[in-house]
This record gives C-alpha cells, sequence and structure tokens, in this order.
DNA sequence: CGCCGCGCTGAGGAGTACCTGAGCGTCGCC
DNA sequence: GGCGACGCTCAGGTACTCCTCAGCGCGGCG
C-alpha cells in the first residue's frame, strides 16, 4: 500500500512472529502506513523491545516458541506496558484460548489472513484508544463513496451490493487512486497470504466489480496491459 | 461499543482489578461509552488514584490481592471519597461477604458477566445518584424503542416480549445502530466474557429475534455475510 | 494482415455460511 | 418435586460465494 499516514506524529507498532515471512509482510505493510515499525522474533525480545521503546499497539503471535502469547500479554503489564494488543491466533486454536481476545482494546485475527485486513484493524484499535485522529469520513473517489461503518457502497448515490471479496478489492482500489497496482500485488493484499492460485483470478473479480460498478458510466477500473489496473476518472 | 455519550461532561470512574483481560475489557467499554476512566490494579493503587483524581463512581473487584474489598471501600470513605461502588463479586463468594452490597448507592455483579452488563449498571447507579444529567430516554431505532428501566420493547407501539437474552442482543444493536457488529464482538460484549461456545448462537438467537421483531415488516436487522450482522432500515 | 498472447467473461461445481427446527439439560417458580 | 421457560447444541436444508476452466475478443507486433 501506498497511502501516507495522515496523522503528524507516527505511532509505533511492535510485530512479534517467529515466521519471517509473515514478519516481514506485516512490518512492511504497516510501515508504508506510516507506522514506525519494531519487530521481534520471540515473546523475551518481544519484552526488552517493549520496554526499551514503549509501542503504541502490538502485533503478537498468539503461539511464539519460547513463550506464549497470553503469558507474554501479562509480563507486558507487568513491564506498565499498556499497549493494545491485536493477536494473530492459528484458525485451530482451541476456541478458549482466542474467544474473548477481541474484548477490550484488543482484538484478533486468525492465520491465514489477508495483509489489508491487518492495516484495517490496526487503524480500528488505534482510532479506539484514542491515538488515530477521528477520521471516520468515507472512503472517497470520483463518485464512489465507501462507508466503513455499514460497508455500505455507493456509486453517485445509488447503492450497490457487494460481495465481501468485490468490497475488499475495491477498498484497496480506494486506498490507492491513481497507483497502477498489479495483479500480484493485488492478490498479497486483498487475498489472505497463503492463497496460491493464479491471476486470473483477479481478472475475474475485477471483472465482475466493473460490472456491478461500471454499468453505462465512465468506466473507473482501469487495465494497464501487462502490468495492472489502476483507478482513475474518465480522463486519458 | 462504539456509542459516544451525548452528555456534556463526562463523569470519571475507577476500576479497580487485579486481571488485566478484565481490567481491559471493563475501561473499554466504559471508554466508549464517554466515561473517563482511572485503573487501578491493587487496592493501594485504588486509594491513590481516588484521592488523586475522585472518581463519580468506582468498580471494584472485592478480591483484590491486597487489599480487601470492603476494606478499600472503608478506606475510602476514611478518606472522604464518597463514589457509590460497584463491586464484582466471584460467583462463589461466601453470601454473607457480598449480601447488602446493594443496598444504598452500591450495587454488584458476580463474575462472569456480560460487558454490556457492567455498562448498563454503571448508568444506572449513576442515574440514581444524580450523577447522568441524562434522563431516561428510551434506546430507540425507527420504529423500535426500549425501555430500559421497564425493560419493554415495543415496535410500532405494539409491545414485544423478549428473553434476557434477545434483549441483550437486541439492545447491544441498538447501541450500535449502522455499525457491522461480527459475531464475535457481539458473542464478548453480550454474552458472559467467559462464553466459549460457537458463533452458530449468535445466528441461532438472531433467527428468534428476527421472527419477533420482523413480522410482516422490513427487516431491521440484515446479515452481512462474511462479515456479521447490522441494524439498519430497509433501505439498501 | 495474420498470428500470438493477454485479458475478459460466463458457466459450472465445490465448498462455505447461514437459517431454522428439534432435542436436551438446567434453572427458577409454583 | 413437577412444570415451564430458557439457553445451548446439533443437524438438515438452502442459498450464496468463490474459484476454476474454457472460449472468445482484442491489441500488439511482425
Amino acid at each position: 500500500m501506498f497511502v501516507v499516514n495522515s496523522s503528524s506524529e507516527s505511532k509505533r507498532i511492535l510485530i512479534v512472529d517467529d515466521e519471517p515471512s509473515i514478519l516481514d509482510a506485516v512490518a512492511t505493510s504497516l510501515r508504508y502506513e506510516g507506522f514506525d515499525v519494531d519487530r521481534a522474533t520471540t515473546g523475551q525480545a518481544a519484552l526488552d523491545s517493549a520496554q526499551e521503546r514503549p509501542p503504541d499497539l502490538i502485533v503478537l503471535d498468539a503461539t511464539p516458541p519460547d513463550l506464549d502469547g497470553l503469558e507474554v500479554t501479562r509480563r507486558l503489564r507487568a513491564l506498565g506496558v499498556e499497549a493494545p494488543v491485536l493477536f494473530l491466533a492459528a484458525r485451530d486454536s482451541t476456541r478458549g484460548r482466542i474467544a474473548g481476545l477481541s474484548v477490550g482494546a484488543h482484538d484478533y485475527l486468525t492465520k491465514p489472513f489477508a495483509l489489508a485486513e491487518i492495516v484495517v484493524r490496526t487503524r480500528a484499535i488505534l482510532r479506539r484508544t484514542g491515538g488515530e485522529p477521528q477520521k471516520d469520513q468515507p472512503l472517497r473517489f470520483a463518485d464512489v463513496e465507501m462507508d466503513e461503518d455499514t460497508r455500505e457502497v455507493r456509486r453517485a448515490g445509488v447503492p450497490i451490493r457487494l460481495t465481501a471479496m468485490e468490497y475488499n478489492l475495491l477498498r484497496y482500489f480506494l486506498l490507492n487512486p491513481r497507483h497502477v497496482l498489479s495483479k500480484m500485488q493485488i492478490i498479497d493484499h486483498v487475498w489472505r497470504y497463503d492463497f496460491r492460485g493464479n491471476t486470473n483470478l483477479v481478472e475475474n473479480r475485477v471483472s465482475y466489480l466493473r460490472k456491478k460498478l461500471d454499468p453505462r458510466r465512465p468506466q473507473l477500473i482501469h487495465t494497464v496491459r501487462r502490468v495492472g489496473y489502476i483507478l482513475r476518472d474518465a480522463s486519458a
């Protein structure tokens, strides 16, 4: 994502995960969003980092190798670190261990998740805890508007029904207007990170999205041959 | 909860509990409701905080590690802190120790409780003690109204009988109109915080609620596939 | 102009999410 | 203790979403 954070000072986020690929992906996504990012691969390293540079939010793999996720948070609290936690839980985690994690300031995602999703949640938590400026104004481009609370999408005021996937795809375009997005980029951000299908899926999804979005109207999502897609208004 | 308190000046609430997860959850819930929240994990810290910043209400775990709950209140009174207390008692507490806590301005909840419940009680106490300027105007959305004192629910003036669970569920929707609520969110707020069942229960409950609320009427509770549910009027 | 490759689109199928009713256990009331 | 109300679980049926595949169209290049 190429969106630049609009807040004046950037928030610090500590990411804890023992899988380097996930750590990398999440860290890069959040850095593009304008956050300061620290990383740790073990619970102990997380404790050290959090103490040295207190984060505003912690993205925490619920099953790091040395310390259990809940234990890490317990120790963090003991050290006076009050940051809210976004847990990353395995899908097959015993319900008992992950249920209730979304209570309070916290939230959780089950692996595998989409990178775009983690950004949404991060923003949501920081907004809730007052760290992010209240920007509840809808995403907007040309005459398209998207309300993230109600998940309503309108074009020229007319409501459009989108499936979850179409919604996520459009949201990614709206977050990156006037930028060419490659199919791989789109897959990496909109689909779960373990998705291994071919890029025809993107074409397919874009096709459906266009049909719902563009009927007898100037096209918004343009094809850039051999490169990708771009959201921009009819000119050029 | 995403509701913003409409009262002009916000009340200060001090929460005392030694379990960080509960402290977090309660604090965040009440903060969403628009209260100023202070926290303490020990009785001594509670005394310090209450003296420094006198609260309008104290939510007090009856069994903190260092000081007994009743002892804390005794010392608070000695310090001139007059705020009413909402006790959080373990279910197996000796009846004698918690009985009588609800006299006067006080009240108590037995753990495990639902987060929505603690908000209700908090409001009730503040209203009783005159601390809440907001008089009991019923919760309302479209032609649905809910009177929280009598627990009466009406649609278009027609009374509807709801079970306790249905009532709490509807109340959560009414508090968060036009927001998509995930099933996990709903469970975390409406059910007791230790609930570990699956999310089918929410579907089940929503189903019954719809049947009572929506017969031959425009639907109010809409399904958002793969996301959750949302309360909104018929449009879209 | 013709070929090749990329992109577009619709159909089909598999899997998933959701709804609903039935059954059972529990709690409270009479 | 008996009865009814309530809440939870389970399972069947249904609707929908998403992915794959294959055929077609169009643009680019020789």
